[in-house]
DNA sequence: ACGGAATAGGCAAACGTTTGCATACCGGTG
DNA sequence: CACCGGTATGCAAACGTTTGCCTATTCCGT
């Protein structure tokens, strides 16, 4: 099938030994080589177009050059964001991202860790699903660095953790739309098993007016779901004037039943979202909403992971990133007399 | 560092060979193995936790069961989907997919291929940035599997390749939009230096009527760039009714020039595009656009270098898929009279 | 009783690297 | 001249697998 060249190959046709090519090509220290056979070696390995096995060399304790992340769902923007950050960072360094879709399922997520275990990556980064505790051990176990990103890995202690102030996003949000006078708000959420991400729908409570009445209701994780539960929610409060979805996947299809509904947004309903997807703020769209700034999230998940793998370090690192609110039109700004 | 065990540690506690070890685990058949060594060593391996190294098996020819995807930009929608239908593929036959952003520079991309090969990937697939041809030479010549994605390897013979219809997607807009009675057009587009794309542009002019202006304009692969370029066309044509964009990329900061010109979409103004972003169909969004159904092409393109990893195939393959029109509110019907 | 399957499993060579150890030459110093 | 440190390089063991080649026992038919 294949054939690579090897460093026989080249010690061959530089006429000296594989074990000198290997000094030369690495540029090692601590051995004498003269610059006559160090050209030799260099122009026989660049004429026959060597290319290094990584596999081979890792099992004599070299770096794989390979890492993992796991993302719970390829096309959920925020993830894709992150991903698109660590790989940035990583290349840089000469890393290959092997990057994992879980579609949130636990079992695919213990296959997933257990291939890239078997591919011996040199670090990995994960946002687990509910049972990933449980998942992650082995990768422990075995001594593996791995750095957490977004959702927490619950009943676990001292591991690295990269995060946004979800608490933060809801609160900011109930804040924002509490100055615009919205006093009935829908909140769409999603029921995880996650605790760290009910937090959302808890500082949206907390930074409303006492006087304000929140609906929460629940779906799956998906757009589809979220249509429907927006479409439920009007029905059953055609009083409410704000809509506040806690995750963009499911306000993206969430915002096609206001025109279902005959509902001009930032007219007739006022809507808000967590996050920043791409079609929030494109053509006609102007959403409110709250950037979790993920590009930022997946660079210092990606340079923390480094950090650990060249380093190592002793105390587990938690780091908590704010969320900035974005302004716009989809939020009305109720008069005092209105109410 | 990190600790792995070893068949050898198995072979220790069931009390045998590595070799053996090896057989019972890769359950290969021409041997002979006793019901209860085999049941000894499955625990002993179960109860270690016994993970394969990958890259030590592929040393004797295994399969690497790595795959490398490059892509020339990780934002752009059209290539996530793609990877996201890929790796959906790979993975049911344990395959894991090195995703790479080639950010469309080709020393970039040069890199990547180089770090592939190094890992001993057991395919590559690809969406070549200019360079394509000359980068990708090394991955034929070390008789690695590749399949190529959207754009061709221009000025290469014999590869396989999978793509959508450029001309295809650019003649079934100008037809809608001569249907709908757009007789002046200005087409936003990508001086990408690959002729192929360039069809999305004749296709547009072919299906146009023969008193029908088509004004081009063209701009770096940037939403900003189509933001700009956008509002200098207006500007120079005030006359156009309709904007066709050839890129969702351009058309992503294009489409927001419109509300900066005061101009209301599917009223003052037609717009359109290829491919199908998010954002097109979202919200208050509802543009017509060219669907070129790029989970399928990704599935596809997994699928044929599956094929080629296990089967080989010795003519080259060239699958063509053709995009599908969805009408949108964004492009007005122009009544005769008003011509 | 004997030859030959069939059953069962050990041994060691290879895959492509990295690196410690050994060797060998040289010039200079005591 | 014996010794030493510096220079320059070869040799071979290991890393964790896979697999071809042995050996040894049992069982059956003749």
């Amino acid at each position: 099938m294949s054939r690579f060249v090897t460093l026989k190959d080249v010690a061959e046709k530089a006429g000296t030994t594989i074990g000198t090519v290997s000094y030369v090509l690495n540029d090692r220290k601590g051995r004498y080589i003269s610059d006559e056979l160090r050209k030799k070696v260099l122009e026989a390995a660049s004429e026959l177009h060597y290319i290094k096995c990584n596999g081979a060399s890792s099992l004599k304790g070299m770096d794989r050059k390979l890492i993992g992340i796991l993302i719970p769902q390829f096309e959920n923007q925020f993830f894709t964001r992150i991903c698109l950050a660590a790989e940035d960072v990583f290349v840089r360094y000469g890393y290959d991202l092997i990057i994992c879709d879980t579609f949130d399922d636990p079992a695919r997520e213990k296959d997933i860790i257990h291939r890239l275990l078997s591919q011996r990556v040199d670090g990995i980064i994960i946002t687990p699903t509910v049972k990933g505790a449980e998942n992650t051990r082995i990768v422990r176990d075995v001594g593996i660095n791995m750095v957490v990103v977004d959702r927490p890995l619950e009943g676990m202690e001292g591991y690295h953790w990269v995060t946004t102030d979800n608490y933060g996003c809801g609160f900011s949000g109930g804040e924002y739309l509490r100055e615009c006078g919205h006093r009935k708000i829908i909140y769409i959420g999603w029921k995880s098993g996650i605790a760290d991400l009910d937090a959302r729908e808890t500082g949206l409570r907390a930074a409303s007016s006492p006087d304000s009445e929140i609906y929460p209701y629940y779906a799956d994780f998906s757009p589809e779901a979220g249509f429907r539960i927006t479409v439920q929610a009007l029905d059953e409060h055609p009083d409410a004037t704000a809509v506040f979805f806690g995750f963009n996947i499911q306000a993206k299809g969430g915002v096609n039943a206001f025109r279902e509904k005959g509902l001009s947004i930032g007219k007739d309903i006022s809507v808000m979202l967590i996050g920043s997807p791409e079609w929030a703020n494109t053509g006609n769209n102007d959403f409110a909403h709250l950037d979790m700034e993920e590009l930022e999230l997946g660079r210092k998940a990606a340079a923390l992971l480094l950090e650990l793998i060249r380093n190592g370090s002793p105390e587990p690192n938690r780091v908590i990133q704010d969320c900035v609110l974005v302004e716009g039109s989809s939020v009305r700004k109720i008069q005092k007399e209105e109410r």
